[in-house]
RNA sequence: GCGUCGGUGGCAGAGCGGUCAAAUGCUCGAGACUGUAAAUCUCGCGCCCAUAGGGCUACGCAGGUUCGAAUCCUGCCCGGCGCA
C-alpha cells in the first residue's frame, strides 16, 4: 500500500481535468493514460515488448478469464501476472464485473453494448445468459466448457490478490443500458454492498495492491451521485467509473461523479476509448482509461486515424502503396504499405492483426500522451479543438 | 476411334421434371466494433424497375419431348478416365 501514490502535476484551468503521476510497485504511470487491454494475460496479437515500445503505461487483465484459465493458483505460482506474461510495468485487473454484463444481460442480445440497445441477431437470440446474479455474487456457466463457477467479492479479491496486479477493482455489477430505473436501484445497492465487502477482504488479505472502488448508476444522475458519494465514503485508493452511459451526456455524468470523488485519488474510466470520449473523460477529471478498441479494431482490419477509422478491407487499398496512415510514426506505418496490410488481412495472415494492433495501440496511447502534454503545457483547449476538427467520424 | 463419366453463378460444389435466379462454403463488395463468449459479427453478391413485389436473361451449344426442363431425349463442342 505504501508503494502506491498519486500526484497531480497540472490541471486544466476551470475544469476537473488534470495531469499527474500514479506510482505503483511496478513503476510510475504518467496520466492521463490509455491502458492497453490484455484480458487473458496477453495483449491479443501483440508481444509485451511491442506494447512497451509504443509507450503504453500499463496493461489491464481480467479476473474472470484468468480465474477460468489457467487459474489464479497457476498465475500465482508463476510469480504473479507480471512475471507470467513478461510485462514488467504497472498492471490492473478488472474484477469480473464486466462479465456480469457481457455474459449476463448482453449475452445473446447481438450487438448490444454499453451505449445502445443493439440490433438483434436471430442466431444468438436463442442463447441463454451464462451469468446469473444473486445478492451474494454471480454464478457463471463457463463460456469455455459450461462448468459452473462463482464470483463474489471475496473470490474476486482472492483471485486478484493471487494475480498480483498493482491496481485491482472491487467486484461490481456492470448493468446494461436497457435496465430500468428500478433495476438500477437494486443493482446499485448490490454493487455498493459488494464494494464494502471487497474492501474488507482486500484489507484482510493485505499485500501491495491498490484497490479501486467502482461507481455505477447507469444513465441516472441521481444514482450516479448517490453512488459516487457512497463509494467515496468507503475510502478506496482510487476509483473506477463503470456501467452504461448515454453517449451524448457522458461528459455531464462524469463531471457529476468526479466532482464528488476526492480530488487526491486517481480515477479510472472503465472500458471507454473513443476519441471524443477520451477528451470528455480527461476534461472531466479521468486519469486512466482502458479499452479493447485498438486491439479489436486491429484484428478486424481497421486502423484508427485522426480523421476516423480506415478499413483495410476496402477495395481501394489493394494497390495503394502509400503509408497506412500519413504522418504516423508507429512501427507499422514506418515500414509497411496499405496494399501490404490489405493483402495480409485478405490472406488471413496473423501478422495483419499484429501490425494493425501495433498501430492502433500506438495511436490511442500517444493521443492520450499528447493530451497530457497539452495539459502540462497549458494548451489543452487548443489541442482539443485542433484534434477534434480533424475527426470526421468516430 | 470405341466405351464411360462429366460440363451449374468469380471459384469449389449441391440440385436431377414444377416450391430454382438455383443449397452450402470460399472469394468478392459494404458496414459494425467502447472494463474482449470477438483473428468476430451483420448485410449484399445475374440484369432491370421496386416498398411489398414484379419483369427479363440464365445451369456447355443447337434442337426436341412436356402444360412446365438445370433436371428427360437427339446431335454437336469441350474435359477426365479406361480400352485400342
Amino acid at each position: 500500500m505504501t508503494d502506491f501514490s498519486f500526484k497531480i502535476e497540472a490541471k486544466i484551468p476551470g475544469r476537473l481535468g488534470r495531469a499527474g503521476i500514479i506510482n505503483t510497485p511496478h513503476g510510475p504511470m504518467a496520466t492521463p493514460a490509455f491502458i492497453v487491454v490484455g484480458t487473458k494475460a496477453a495483449v491479443k496479437a501483440v508481444l509485451p515488448e511491442q506494447v512497451a515500445e509504443v509507450g503504453a503505461e500499463a496493461v489491464l487483465a481480467n479476473t474472470y478469464h484468468l480465474y477460468l484459465a489457467p487459474g489464479s493458483e497457476t498465475v500465482k505460482a508463476a510469480g504473479g501476472l507480471h512475471r507470467f506474461m513478461n510485462w514488467p510495468g504497472p498492471m490492473m485487473t478488472d474484477s469480473g464485473g464486466f462479465q456480469v454484463f457481457s455474459l449476463g444481460a448482453a449475452f445473446g442480445q447481438g450487438g448490444i453494448n454499453k451505449f445502445n440497445q443493439g440490433r438483434s441477431i436471430e442466431k444468438n437470440q436463442v442463447m441463454a445468459p451464462l451469468a446469473r446474479i444473486d445478492e451474494e455474487g454471480v454464478t457463471f456457466k463457463s463460456h469455455l466448457d459450461g462448468k459452473l463457477c462463482r464470483l463474489t467479492p471475496e473470490i474476486s479479491m482472492k483471485v486478484q490478490h493471487d494475480l498480483g496486479a498493482d491496481i485491482i477493482f472491487a467486484f461490481d455489477e456492470c448493468t446494461t443500458p436497457q435496465a430500468e430505473y428500478d433495476y438500477q436501484v437494486k443493482a446499485l445497492d448490490r454493487t455498493h454492498r459488494w464494494a464494502k465487502e471487497s474492501l474488507a477482504w482486500h484489507r484482510r488479505l493485505g499485500g501491495p495492491q491498490a484497490l479501486f472502488g467502482i461507481v455505477q448508476g447507469g444513465r441516472y444522475n441521481d444514482l450516479r451521485r448517490q453512488s459516487a458519494e457512497f463509494i467515496a465514503s468507503l475510502g478506496f485508493a482510487g476509483y473506477g467509473i463503470g456501467g452504461s452511459f448515454d453517449k451524448e451526456d457522458i461528459a455531464a455524468s462524469l463531471q457529476l461523479v468526479n466532482s464528488i470523488l476526492p480530488e487526491s485519488a486517481p480515477r479510472h474510466l472503465l472500458g471507454i476509448g473513443e476519441i471524443v470520449d477520451l477528451f470528455a473523460g480527461i476534461e472531466e477529471g479521468i486519469d486512466t482509461f482502458d479499452c479493447v478498441t485498438p486491439t479489436r479494431l486491429g484484428r478486424h482490419g481497421a486502423l484508427q486515424t485522426a480523421g476516423g477509422r480506415l478499413n483495410l478491407f476496402k477495395a481501394e487499398y489493394r494497390q495503394d502503396f502509400s503509408s497506412p496512415v500519413t504522418g504516423c510514426l508507429c512501427y507499422t506505418c514506418r515500414h509497411y504499405s496499405r496494399a501490404y496490410l490489405s493483402h495480409l488481412f485478405r490472406a488471413g495472415e496473423m501478422a495483419a492483426a499484429t501490425l494493425a494492433s501495433i498501430h492502433n495501440i500506438y495511436f490511442f496511447v500517444n493521443l492520450v500522451k499528447d493530451i497530457r502534454r497539452s495539459i502540462l503545457d497549458g494548451d489543452y483547449r487548443r489541442f482539443k479543438q485542433k484534434t477534434l476538427a480533424k475527426l470526421k467520424v468516430n
